[in-house]
DNA sequence: AGTGTCGTTCGGAAATTACCAAACGTCCGA
DNA sequence: TCGGACGTTTGGTAATTTCCGAACGACACT
């Protein structure tokens, strides 16, 4: 199967890169290796095909698939006179931004909250040193900051972003 | 000690945040919990005062936090007359966000080199649906964006982008 | 050189996580 | 109402990771 062996080395640095992303957003190699596949399939795939294309078990691909799902990185569709689910890569920039932006605010979010908390906890206390204070409500600003950021570049699309960032910095 | 029990429950959601956004990192807890206690600490910290502070052994903080250097997010620092090292976290906004910028930016290029050995392949490849390789040179398009974005973003402080974007969308 | 203090590295134990196989629930057609 | 095809959930196990204590190396002071 000279075909098989090609598309299986193909497969290995996209199957790479992602179990390395994955590994990155605290996720197992599945969602990664899950990912590269459907990344390189031809069509749909169903549950079945992940499971003999990957080698891990169905309830292993069932799990991690809705993890990837979860993520916003693929999508169930259905094929008409196919009763089974079928699992396409979401490749679109916007969403893959908007997935990607999400999961970096409620990060973020919950930092802040923690900050904030924390803030009012030390002014209620005695006994703590105004150098912590400040370094507290520093730090706080910082994530706000980002936050508000984020929050602005979730408003433009990429292409926006990118000519508005040129043009001022001439 | 009516004290220790206060700071106690204030640190709680510091340490908390902070293991959260640790393990985001695929940083084990520790780091997490090292880096909270150092936020909220009125000085520097030696080795031991971290030990004795998170329960954690001397090997397990050694090694947690030169990973927490490494992620530029602790400092060494050294204090007159001492001839142990003393540890301060990283809470300078520009630092912090430059730091962020970098690890992201890592992972983009990690996935960019294998999209674009991918495609090579595919192009070298018969057989490959052209829908395949449409697919790969979508995601690739995307990725090289955001490298720009990521970059054109590192060229400004936080002011002078939250500035630009707020007129920007007027 | 000898001694004491620090910090790092190393090997093994404990805890966590990933994975599989089997059992289970659900939906559809007969 | 039964039977079969699917997908999910659930223990149990294997593998990984985390963590600790002990040994080690580096440095300063005597």
């Amino acid at each position: 199967m000279m075909d098989q062996d090609e598309s299986h080395i193909v497969k290995r640095y996209m199957v790479d890169a992602c179990v390395k992303g994955a590994s990155s957003c605290g996720c197992c190699d599945a969602v990664g290796v899950l990912r590269g596949t459907l990344f390189l399939a031809d069509e749909p795939l169903s549950m079945d095909q992940l499971v003999e294309d990957t080698g891990y078990s169905k309830s292993t691909v069932s799990s991690n698939m809705s993890t990837l799902e979860r993520l916003g990185m693929a999508k169930r569709v259905i094929i008409q006179g196919d009763k089974r689910y079928h699992y396409i890569p979401v490749t679109d920039p916007d969403s893959l931004k908007k997935d990607m932006i999400i999961n970096k605010r409620e990060e973020m979010q919950s930092i802040m909250v923690a900050l904030e908390k924390t803030e009012n906890d030390l002014r209620a206390c005695e006994n703590v040193s105004p150098a912590t204070l400040e370094r507290v409500e520093r730090v706080r600003r910082f994530y706000r900051q980002m936050d508000r950021l984020i929050d602005l570049i979730s408003r433009y699309n990429t292409e926006e972003l990118i000519e508005l960032l040129e043009r001022g910095k001439g």
